[in-house]
RNA sequence: UGUCCGAUGGUGUAAUUGGCAACACGUCUGGUUUUGGUCCAGAAGAGUCCAGGUUCGAGCCCUGGUCGGACAGCCA
């Protein structure tokens, strides 16, 4: 067998048109640069948990490296304890693993690097490239300057270089408290780019790490350590988002005063993922979670890895719909629309069909023999013979969807209405003879006569409509969870921090008292399904019980009658 | 009155590098259908931000604008 490197799912998408990384790559590889070699990486912060920006990033570096025959790194960029946990270090790995990603070797810490970042923090200071500097955070915030002005130099830029190695090296002893003194690179504090204004490099921070320990009470800054990290791993082209264009001069000056030879990782821009009706910062998905909003990083509402796992989403359909969005520079902003076609598309093909009635409606056919009940076949999936069939009890009591009937029906509405007749799947016409009503006039109950000669599968006769059912006597109940969009504005994110403001009260409608049909009772967790005429459905990973499980919606059939605005 | 980046149907990407603007999503028709799903057939929708220039020919090259975005954390 043909072991992949970087993937276990290359091969299962068509052949589309270049992006425009992958045109530079290709040039690189025609100049016979890096002999040829390609490797990426992924380079996370372990803040948080991943989302589906984060899966476009995944599938074009992991991509990349599989379409040029290369290898993908996983690196967590660790540079900053006070904000990181190996909770959110394990939830990465297991998401990228089960979007079918292998990354080369082991995952890789910048934390890895804190000796070398360390010594070339000694060989700046040492080509007096580098101070260390006693103002505060406030002050060197003033003296930055603005992107139209500029800043005004340090006090402290000036000492000597035997000065600053002695108070580098106390500052790593742990003689100073946090924030007392900062090293500083010497650039230019006058450069229209503020990264090249005497960037920060290491700052105090007396706090373990995870995997450091108590080693270190000094941190890079993550311009210290990305570059360097991306150039330590033999990276080839670093490929990243639009904001940190402009860091890539710093990154270049670091490694232009760091080594030696020509070898540089290549960084290219692109812009990154936005989803109408959703947010994507990190820090926002995070207030949800921390204020209750949802349930947790993997609720189903959530644009998260693990939240769209939970939904039901595959990973083939994130990986397609990652593909699909393309790889430019310019902004965008994407129609959630295309997301779920990308899973109904995958589950049209992959998912059973099973009869789950939501909102029950009782009908009791009346010329149905009495304490009769019988078995009817009928197909597991028309679009895939291979997955066979199975059986479904039918009885004289059944429960059809409420939005089945209509007193009143309009026109075209080709489902069950007084007097009209329709076909129950896989099972015998009903007409419908009488309506049941309370003291109210609320419907409470149809009567219905069938006709013996409809068995499925046994007359040529047609009928408009054909609604799913299920045997009263038979049915369990069971809950299922309806879901919609986080967010009522279309772009939530677009100002800075009213997103709260756009929540969506009626995002998650639980359902009890569902009927399903029996076999639905054997799903285990993860099971996806579609529940014939309504929608995509998978037993929730956290609240299904063994012979209860729990449905989440991942995500409506498409409805060209409900969209007529009926 | 900074630097850098960007601009192609409603949305997102293409255009074999200067040669009839294409594909996908979405929308709308019609057909098939024991899912108002799928599938099939078709339609509408941009003349490529603006103004000049080069050229037989410009979405693509040049000049000048306009608009949008990024950069002023001891975050990444």
């Amino acid at each position: 067998m043909n072991v992949q490197n970087t993937s276990d799912a290359s091969g299962s998408f068509p052949e589309r048109p270049r992006n425009f990384i992958e045109e530079q790559i290709e040039q690189d590889l025609k100049s016979g640069k890096n002999d040829g070699r390609i490797h990426t990486r992924f380079p996370p912060e372990p803040n948080g948990y991943l989302h589906i920006g984060h899966a476009k990033s995944i599938v074009l570096n992991f991509g990349i490296a599989d379409k040029y025959d290369g290898v993908c790194n996983l690196r967590f960029d660790d540079t900053n304890p006070e904000k990181e946990d190996v909770e959110y270090i394990d939830s990465i790995q297991r998401d990228i693993r089960w979007l079918g990603y292998r990354w080369h070797g082991d995952s890789r810490y910048a934390s890895d690097y804190f000796d070398q970042f360390y010594q070339w923090a000694v060989l700046l200071v040492k080509k007096g490239k580098a101070y260390v500097c006693d103002l505060t955070g406030e002050e060197i915030a003033s003296r930055r300057g603005t992107p139209t002005q500029p800043g005004q130099e340090s006090p402290y830029r000036s000492r000597s270089v035997e000065e600053n190695l002695d108070l580098l090296d106390r500052m790593r002893r742990g003689e100073f408290r946090d924030g007392e003194k900062t090293l500083r690179a010497k650039i230019d504090m006058a450069s229209p780019n503020m990264h090249l204004r005497d960037p920060m490099i290491y700052r105090i921070k007396h706090l373990p790490h995870h995997r450091t320990g108590d080693k270190w009470c000094l941190y890079p800054m993550y311009d210290f350590a990305h570059g360097q990290s991306d150039y330590l791993e033999g990276i080839t082209h670093s490929l990243c988002t639009l904001e940190f264009e402009v860091h890539r001069p710093l990154y270049d000056w670091f490694l232009d005063h760091l080594t030696e030879g020509p070898y540089r990782p290549r960084q290219i821009e692109f812009a990154r993922l936005n989803l109408t009706y959703t947010i994507m910062s990190k820090r926002k998905l995070q207030q949800l979670v921390e204020k209750g909003v949802v349930d947790g990083w993997d609720d189903p509402r959530m644009p998260t890895i693990s939240g769209l796992r939970r939904r039901g989403y595959t990973p083939d359909a994130i990986r397609s719909f990652a593909q699909n969005v393309g790889i430019a520079k310019r902004e965008n902003l994407i129609d959630v629309a295309m997301l779920e076609h990308s899973v109904r598309e995958d589950l049209n093909k992959k998912a059973p069909r099973y009869m789950a009635v939501l909102d029950p409606l009782k009908i009791v056919i009346t010329n149905y023999p009495k304490g009769q009940e019988e078995e009817l076949e009928t197909i597991n999936n028309p679009e895939d013979e291979s997955m066979g069939t199975r059986r479904i009890p039918f009885s004289g009591e059944i429960y059809i969807e409420r939005s089945d009937f209509m007193e009143e029906p309009p026109r075209k509405y080709f489902r069950l209405a007084p007097g009209k007749e329709v076909r129950l799947k896989s099972a015998y016409f009903i007409k419908c003879e009488k309506v049941i009503k309370d003291d109210k006039g609320n419907v409470t109950a149809l009567e219905c006569t069938y006709d013996p000669e409809t068995k499925s599968g046994q007359t040529t006769r047609k009928v408009k409509g054909t609604l799913h059912w299920v045997s009263a006597k038979h049915a369990f109940e069971g809950e299922v969870r309806l879901y919609d969009r986080l967010f009522k504005d279309e772009n939530p994110g677009k100002n800075k921090d009213d997103f709260m403001a756009s929540i969506n009260e009626s995002s998650l409608v639980v359902r009890t008292g569902c009927k399903l049909e029996p076999a639905l009772q054997q799903m285990k967790a993860e099971d996806k399904v579609q529940f014939q005429r309504t929608g995509y459905f998978c037993a929730d990973l956290k609240h299904s019980r063994p012979g209860a499980p729990v449905f989440n919606q991942t995500v409506p059939l498409r409805d060209s009658w409900g969209k007529k605005g009926k």
